[in-house]
DNA sequence: CGTTTTAGCTAAAACGTTTTAGTAAAAACT
DNA sequence: AGTTTTTACTAAAACGTTTTAGCTAAAACG
């Protein structure tokens, strides 16, 4: 392995100064500009690349940011392409790593972000309890919880605004003349779940109806979401909308109604939340409530550059991202 | 900000050199196995986090290792997943980017990831013209390059056995009956979709039958899939089966079948390539060559590692993963 | 002309590690 | 007892940067 090519190279192939160098390359104002000129080509031709691991030491920064998810195959997963291009346009790099739902794992990759001395990190807890991953991270670096784990005052959150999304919801299908409107929905382990369980029984109460919520407490969404329309179906009252608690959840609705020669959204409106990317399929189709990634990805982003500006003792950041609904062929007016 | 907890701050809460820390730390043999606890104690009782910018720096080694794929959303997207998990159990951190399909992008991020010093890159590349990105890398670190671009047998590259896997599709379709079958494709790009079609063409032939293969132009995966398919149904020739370039085109292809009141598989079995995560969904069901993501993962770091530690005049390694038959309901026997 | 200012550099310390070479004391030999 | 070996450390250099303080020569000033 030949040499590393270095500042040092350089200073001494032009006969210059190792900090006359770096000061050139860092377009310091104290350096002629000829002088400047000569040293970029000379780097260039001798094909040199900073180091970042010795500025980052000596500058005690650093270029890189962590996200870690709970599982890549999720919404917020999807959500890695515009979290690199918003880091990208912000000069950081995004270390990613992958907790696959389990403690353990997911304190292993804060501890070795936390060496690689990234700048703040991103997490899709696992659970709502983050004593632990608190622990780990101390006040090294500030963190910012994404997702509906968290709802701590205390805590950097970036999350879906679910309340409003939910809302967003109620309306098109009030809109479309649903009455008898069904909330189908996996295991209620996080908030975001909950919060959504929540306005959809306001908005149904305020409308004078009945709310119906059918909650799953088997694994797999797209069987749950089919296990309780199934419930829904064999339960006695019509329904002529169902509400999904995600995407998943609604596609397995969607089958049940299916599998029983019934149609959507003929028979029976399906509405999903997530906006994944399965929800455009042409099979699926369906319409849905969005998470809104650019936005979310942007905010995260500002939230941990200002919080490491700040400091440790700065005041916890929120924010609460308007979903969007996209609406396909999953949900129409309610036959009369 | 406080001070940084260094391996000084050890030493002096010990009265030990700093070189004693360092050893007893790493576990070298010339230290007390008494001292090594007390050190170690001391360590976590501070909240000592090692420096890997300063390790990696005197070793002039590194932790991490780069991926770049031309877009998250593929099915070399969803392998971040089980890349991910071998990385971790490797020690390295994944330093993640997306191209987004473009050539300027791309060699922006690989510069970057020199800078931070990367062991290695893997790169999904944005276009079999890989010159650009061999001149940016030089022979600094080893690279892999991901998929069916490249096929000099001078680089580094691990992909599917493409060929192997259309001879599993063109076996299954055969053994189910069919002779009257379809390849249809969207644009060809890249070498994968080029070896399956010779192997299709070369099994038809074989057989005695009439290859015919449907090659779309135009934009979008699924459309693509959609246009040919019509093309096929309107051809004249009866078909009975579809053997598809990819899982999207696939899904194109039975949305059109459908839309004419065809059924899959009764009327027209449908075969996809990939096994992405979409195949999978009920409504969707889609038989499939899947992918074998973690056999993938695996042999990638298994080849950077290996290449870095044989230095730049190493001899190219390639990997072709033996893809796997996902049997589920969008094909069946030939009706007679 | 002598002094002050400015332009354009250089020298050296610092960042947090690892590692090589060395050393003092204790232990083991002869 | 004197020599060698072993044990358990320490000192200092090195990695590739940045940055502070300082320096020299030229320019500007009075």
């Amino acid at each position: 392995m030949q040499k590393n090519v270095t500042i040092k190279t350089i200073a001494e192939a032009l006969g210059m100064s190792m900090s006359g160098v770096s000061k050139a390359l860092n377009d310091y104002p104290d350096i002629n500009e000829e002088t400047k000129k000569t040293v970029i080509e000379k780097a260039i031709e001798l094909g040199y690349t900073p180091n970042l691991n010795a500025r980052n030491l000596v500058k005690n920064t650093s270029n890189s940011i962590g996200l870690i998810v709970k599982d890549t195959d999720t919404s917020y997963g999807e959500l890695i392409k515009d979290l690199s291009r918003v880091a990208e346009s912000n000069g950081l790099n995004l270390l990613i790593a992958d907790s696959d739902r389990n403690r353990e794992t997911e304190i292993k990759h804060v501890r070795s972000m936390l060496e690689s001395r990234v700048k703040g990190i991103i997490i899709v807890p696992v659970s709502g309890e983050i004593s632990e991953i608190k622990k780990a991270v101390g006040f090294r670096v500030p963190i910012v919880f994404l997702g509906g784990w968290v709802t701590s005052a205390k805590e950097n959150v970036v999350a879906q605004d679910n309340g409003c999304g939910t809302n967003m919801a109620m309306d098109y299908l009030f809109g479309l003349g649903h009455r008898d409107i069904a909330y189908i929905s996996d295991k209620v382990r996080s908030n975001s779940n909950q919060v959504k369980i929540d306005v959809y029984m306001k908005r149904m109460r305020e409308a004078g109806l009945e709310p119906a919520v059918f909650i799953d407490e088997g694994a797999g969404m797209v069987e749950s979401g089919s296990r309780q329309t199934a419930r829904m179906l064999d339960s006695g009252r019509r329904y002529t909308a169902i509400l999904a608690s995600k995407d998943l959840v609604a596609i397995g609705a969607m089958e049940e109604i299916r599998s029983r020669n019934l149609s959507v959204p003929e028979d029976i409106s399906v509405m999903g939340f997530g906006g994944t990317a399965m929800s455009s399929l042409p099979m699926i189709d369906l319409t849905t409530i969005a998470q809104p990634k650019k936005d979310i990805a942007e905010n995260l982003i500002r939230i941990l550059d200002a919080q490491s500006e700040a400091g440790h003792d700065a005041i916890p950041k929120h924010y609460f991202a308007r979903p969007e609904l996209i609406e396909r062929k999953s949900c129409r007016h309610v036959s009369v």
